[in-house]
DNA sequence: TTTCCTGCAAAAGCTTTGCAAGTAC
DNA sequence: GTACTTGCAAAGCTTTTGCAGGAAA
């Protein structure tokens, strides 16, 4: 397993201990956390770090991308982050939550994309469609009958 | 063409001229405006619109299904929103905006999708198939030795 | 030593809500 | 007539920013 130090040295990031924190808890869970949640779990380690500084290593992260940035369900709510950036199917719950799709079953999926279909998106847009990056998700729409059970804490 | 009028009765919507003047607006253009675009379109032919009547009035069409909310690029900045609800690929370029990725080859994105990995999912999370419902997007990531360009008015 | 990071608080951006008046049914 | 909509302004929630002190390179 490779520490976080060198991660951080491969992607031009400084070392912090709060940037390894957020990190490995991040790489550590498989739900999607968001920032607050995110704090939440380095708080019990470190009483000190701040809401800010969590939004600002997430974005220090993902935009040399050594994470994903995930909206969350339809814009609304929080945005949340994964530390798998390899090309893997979402699953949006209608609470919010974020869960990956198994590996099986993602990669039938992202696998079954027409990689020809997405060259000719490149041509038409004029972009190399190796800066084409496929996004799969699933949505679990309510059941139709359903009341909305907004228990979203 | 069928009366905005109707598709709401159909619906279950109140029809009021609001209503119809962001529905009709909406139908008629390939952007993916957000509320701010939408009110600006609209505000040509009735000046007292409100941004807030504009975001109740998109939240109550796309609670019934109406059209369809969403979320912009990594959840950074506001909603968009499509009259179209069918199932069809999105482009997210790296400005902000959403395109549609033309129909024949969305229909060659989506359609490759093996059906089998969907009910597997459907089985692995217990919902019935017919309750997911896929989203295929493309992500246009920026040139990576660009210039961040935020040229986003 | 220089540059970047952190924590706090305050600001900014997007969306929702409360209320009184008006409109659809 | 009743219930839902509208417009306005104010509040709410998520995310970003300014600044002073501190830590990494």
């Amino acid at each position: 397993m490779e520490h976080a130090r060198d991660i951080f040295r491969r992607f031009g990031l400084r070392c912090t201990r709060q940037r390894e924190m957020l990190y490995e808890a991040l790489a550590a869970t498989t739900s999607h956390p968001t920032a607050e949640e995110l704090l939440a779990m380095v708080r019990e380690s470190d009483t000190d770090l701040s809401l800010a500084t969590v939004y600002n290593t997430l974005d220090a992260f993902s935009e040399c991308g050594l994470i994903r940035r995930l909206s969350s369900l339809d814009g609304k709510g929080p945005c949340r982050f994964d530390a798998t950036t390899s090309e893997h199917a979402h699953v949006l719950l209608p609470d919010g939550r974020i869960t990956d799709v198994p590996e099986e079953i993602s990669a039938g999926l992202v696998r079954a994309v027409n990689p020809s279909a997405l060259s000719s998106l490149g041509g038409h847009l004029g972009v190399p469609s190796d800066r084409l990056r496929l996004r799969v998700t699933v949505e679990v729409v309510a059941e139709p009958g359903a009341r909305e059970s907004e228990d979203n804490d």
